[in-house]
DNA sequence: ACCCACACGTGAGGC
DNA sequence: TGCCTCACGTGTGGG
């Protein structure tokens, strides 16, 4: 835009010579820089290559200037030291996100690392030959506590709530969770009053009641 | 460090004024710059200063090329062009992270907010006369979050498990806990393939199942 | 020898 | 007016 053209860069060039050497003698010097008849005038070899330099630079700097949001001023200066504020700045704020997210992560990925644990488990029980599993451990004398691992299938779990509910057996607390292909259960469950618990009595109505169920659902 | 002194400076500067007129027959110039008692040797006026400014530039583009790691060659324009790589590179990032923030924030905070949509919608049950409380909520388009409060009684449990299999309705998670004289069932349950999910029904439909199954077994 | 990048001093122009 | 910034052409040193 305001790049003067090749004449008057040359002119310019005279001026200099001229304001350095303070010589008025000096015949002036041609207008086109190509020309060379006149040997007094000296035209360096790098001359376009340095001014490409320098545009190229000057594009550099404007597309500097370009990305970053925050600007004070148009001076080539301030461009740079805009350019370093924002710079920090965005790294202070990257540093915050990442570790705001880290740390929040760090609370949701428990239970996606359970849950990993818990695929695993399932893989190993598909190794381990039994598709259902049934754990059960007393915790004091009318309350069992109870794992059940079963493949999923609709229903299964409503059939098993009730199958529990006609032998007597009520649920205090259960954790229900479905996994690719599995159902998990953990369940806290309570005998009838006067029914007395014993615990591979239990455990072996459970595994029917699982083995009913599954040989139904077949 | 490759700074010449200011005697060399000045020394260059004449040089590259001999070079330039090529004039032999001009005196030396003194090796201090501040002499002026040769008037031939014209001084411009904003040399410090030019010189000042050059120098604070280039102090400030290695501050540039000091603070990003990444650094392809120690030019002046590719400290530029890799500052731009850099600051782009750090807004992708920071505009990545905000995003997965932004992202598993609102995983917690639908349900909070969801819960806050329902909360009306309990204060609307106390209008349907029963005590058991209902509240429904959307995780994604075939996914609800399901919190539910009945009166404690024996096999309320597993008909609700079985109605709702019966209409078609799949429980994904499920906590369940009995307190006194009530049940809490919280669950993410999901509705068959190919049948549509709106809330309200679903709402609908679960404060019919409760309110038959509370019916059924006064 | 060439090429490239930089520093230099200076004029032009804006405020 | 002065101050300040920029573009200019050139010399120079390193590869």
């Amino acid at each position: 835009m305001e790049y003067q053209d090749e004449d008057h860069l040359c002119f310019t060039m005279e001026e200099f010579a001229l304001a350095t050497e303070n010589v008025s003698s000096r015949q002036r010097m041609s207008r086109k820089r190509n020309y060379d008849d006149d040997t007094r005038v000296y035209k360096s070899k790098n001359l376009e290559i340095e001014r490409r330099r320098r545009e190229k630079l000057s594009t550099r700097l404007l597309m500097l200037r370009s990305i970053n949001p925050i600007i004070t001023n148009m001076n080539r200066g301030t461009i740079i030291v805009d350019a370093i504020t924002y710079i920090e700045k965005l790294q202070h704020e990257v540093q915050r996100l990442s570790q705001e997210l880290h740390q929040l992560e760090a609370t949701s990925e428990k239970t996606a690392e359970a849950k990993v644990d818990e695929i695993d488990a399932v893989e190993d029980m598909k190794h381990w030959g039994i598709q259902a599993e049934v754990r059960v451990a007393q915790i004091d004398e009318n309350k069992l506590w109870v794992k059940i691992i079963i493949e999923k299938k609709r229903g299964r779990f409503s059939k098993l709530m009730e199958a529990l509910n006609n032998f007597g057996i009520e649920l205090i607390d259960t954790n229900f969770t479905t996994t690719k292909g599995a159902f998990l259960i953990t369940s806290c469950i309570q005998v009838k009053d006067g029914e007395r618990l014993e615990i591979h009595q239990s455990k072996s109505l459970l595994q029917e009641i699982i083995n009913d169920i599954s040989s139904k659902s077949e």
